[in-house]
DNA sequence: CTCGTTGCAAAGCGTTTGCATGGCA
DNA sequence: TGCCATGCAAACGCTTTGCAACGAG
């Protein structure tokens, strides 16, 4: 799957009755030009496209949005702050998961291609058609670590539950075989 | 790590300054019985629990399956339903991930060591400690192929799969009725 | 010309919060 | 007894929707 241009965009819309809009386009452009490695919320894109005087109203934003996820243009993300990131959705071997701190939403970007492989495994068994997969790993952030996590929660925090499953994994990543 | 009781539950809670309560003991023994594979939203939890007369109001519901999730206890998911659904937090070899179908909803769990493995070899790399992490695998399923997706979906069809999955909720009650 | 699309404002919906009351440690 | 937790209702923030005007095909 090539990268989508204006041409390309409008050719998809029009194959299912829908149409290019100046709004579309723009948006579109705006993904396109994204430095790796970040993704736009709905209010994100709104403020952006403001800023250059492109305004679009909220509402088109977010039909926008939700219209170029399903059409499997943009990747609709759920990272842990409450509402949904965009970014373009790139093909393999552009195809990345996240890492999320949950204390401060740092985010780190990684590729991975047996996940994917994975991913693809489990849907043709089941039958089912890959739009995307997406691996996102909750963590905390050696910051958050160093500024004292988990003391900033009451007295003698600690997910007791995660924190021995990373230890009973540390055997596993010895043994670690990638094989598919 | 063995599962939950209400005595664990109430020594992790007072080791912690917090409460155990009627109504936090209720959340997990709801959770404990749930049969394999099922997840809960805040509003089906709270639904459930008035079925049993044993109602609990909603926002002691959403503090609680909060205070679990950060506890550890319950793994809160993002899956593509517009809410957050629950489940126990079961750690390795039950921990697994879920393959959903974005236009009706239908999920299927799936357990897969080597995402585990990869997930914390990421978390190594960068020095952060994991806490969780899942995969969501994006799809279509056949149902909803047939019925011609993308181009010629209705605007609120769904496809049966969503349907019956709706209907679960009252078996649900009466499976977890059966074993009290 | 048609019918999808936009912008605006209002509504919707899951979730959170302030506050007085209740109840566990 | 002190203080966390609960229930209620109101607030919140993100997202969706109704409707009249607009504009792409």
């Amino acid at each position: 799957m090539p990268p989508y241009t204006a041409t390309s965009l409008k050719a998809e819309l029009n194959a299912r009755g829908w149409r290019l809009t100046p709004q579309r386009e723009k948006i579109l452009h705006v993904f396109q030009n994204l430095p790796r490695g970040n993704h736009l919320s709905a209010e994100e894109l709104y403020s952006l496209l403001e800023q250059r005087e492109e305004g679009i109203s909220l509402s088109t934003i977010y039909r926008s949005v939700k219209l170029m996820s399903r059409m499997g243009i943009l990747r609709e993300l759920e990272l842990a702050e409450g509402h949904k990131h965009y970014e373009l959705n790139q093909p393999y071997p552009h195809h990345h998961h996240h890492l999320v701190c949950i204390q401060c939403n740092k985010t780190i970007e990684f590729k991975n291609d047996s996940i994917l492989k994975q991913s693809l495994k489990q849907c043709e068994k089941e039958g089912f058609q890959l739009i995307d997969c997406q691996l996102t790993v909750m963590t905390i952030c050696p910051e958050a670590l160093r500024m004292g996590w988990p003391s900033t929660l009451p007295s003698n925090w600690s997910c007791t539950r995660a924190i021995s499953e990373g230890k009973t994994l540390k055997s596993l990543v010895a043994e670690d075989e990638d094989k598919e």
